[in-house]
DNA sequence: GTCTATATCTAGATAGAC
DNA sequence: GTCTATCTAGATATAGAC
């Protein structure tokens, strides 16, 4: 229950005012963001260690270090206050790939930093829990599960397609397609050597697919 | 709630006494085994569709067409049918897997059918539903999940992995880490275009997939 | 072994004081 | 807006009859 997280939510200056240890009297007059944003945070914690039926809204106002009904004031009931936690979420990773793809350099190069940068970003644990509880809950949010593969895999994929096109000499003769197979690839990796403990049973450096994976793809420049 | 499950866990010969609506009526003997079957079945209909949490004893019991007391007969207490479900749905899928793979013909014949196979079997709206609660579990049930990896996975990358291994011609470098490739794409192109809705925002027609997959991995043939 | 009935607990959501 | 206290429904698991 680390405060440092990397899927923090509270990401403006006031963050700090959040943290129940630090005790916030109500001497102090919090915006009603900040409130909010502590609510989130707490929720946070809570739904992606436990899962949706599983939390409690209790356990997230305890969590927050506020009543339950000052949850209910700010949100209209649960499915309300885990739809803005994975909107919000989901949002926070789309920025942060953002500036993250450089994309310049020698082909080989580029494409190798880019699996290295991915594959390091998705073995946070905490944003395994994230995709794990977006996959979870497909079935009862499937618009929030829309949501983020419209904005964070739509993304990937237009980003290195792009780039695809943009250097002919790769010879790649499908862009997009051939960027799901670079993501595909390496997601389905994390998957299962992490949510799948395949990492205890059938273990595999990240260098050998890596590997092999530019060499299917830069077959001409490898 | 179709009673002709492609995951059903009654395919031994009794199988119709476990249908509800034919009625069990106690003056017919029913061994306790096909009680089990009958509240196995029961189970994965509610597990599949609701999650584990959500999932209620009563709404099984109600499923199954038994008392609840009868399921606490025959299994500890909900993690435990939950454990002996995936356990068996697990091995129903593994053996499922074992016939179905000739590998024989010419390796771009056998590479496309092996891909539209795999594609046609993860397609299945139940099985889909199988891997998004194994995946939505495996922070509960780490084990079930591993069992899960270490068997069907395993068992697909070593088969294609061998075959690669027995075709030098293909000029393979590493038969596992492309293995992983090739059925990494796959799953996870479904994972996207189904569990994260991808089909209705980002479309893409499987053959365009498979036709860069093969021109990657078989570079040297096709 | 199987069923009906029940004990005990915890959930989401709300009422009312301040 | 925020808190404490509470309502009501539904959950797991068990007791006891047949």
């Amino acid at each position: 229950m680390s405060n440092s997280s990397p899927l923090s939510t509270r990401s403006n200056a006031a963050s700090d005012l959040a943290t129940p240890s630090l005790s916030t009297p109500e001497s102090i007059s919090l915006t009603p963001t900040n409130k909010r944003e502590q609510i989130l945070w707490g929720a946070m914690q809570i739904f992606l260690h436990h899962g949706y039926a599983s939390t409690s809204m209790d356990r997230v106002a305890a969590e927050a270090g506020v009543s339950k009904q000052t949850i209910y004031s700010h949100f209209q009931d649960k499915e309300g206050l885990f739809t803005a936690l994975i909107e919000r979420v989901t949002i926070d990773r789309l920025q942060s790939e953002l500036p993250a793809q450089p994309f310049q350099g020698e082909p080989v190069v580029v494409m190798r930093r880019l699996a290295e940068t991915f594959l390091a970003k998705m073995d946070d644990p905490e944003y395994l829990a994230f995709i794990r509880l977006v996959i979870a809950e497909s079935a009862r949010f499937p618009e929030l599960a829309q949501l983020y593969g419209k904005t964070v895999l739509q993304y990937a994929y237009s980003s290195l397609g792009a780039y695809f096109e943009q250097h002919p000499e790769l010879q790649i003769a499908d862009a997009e397609a051939t960027a799901r197979i670079f993501f595909g690839t390496l997601s389905s990796f994390v998957l299962a050597q992490e949510l799948l403990q395949g990492k205890h049973t059938m273990p595999m450096a990240k260098d050998r697919l890596i590997n092999s994976l530019l060499h299917c793809i830069l077959r001409n420049v490898v």
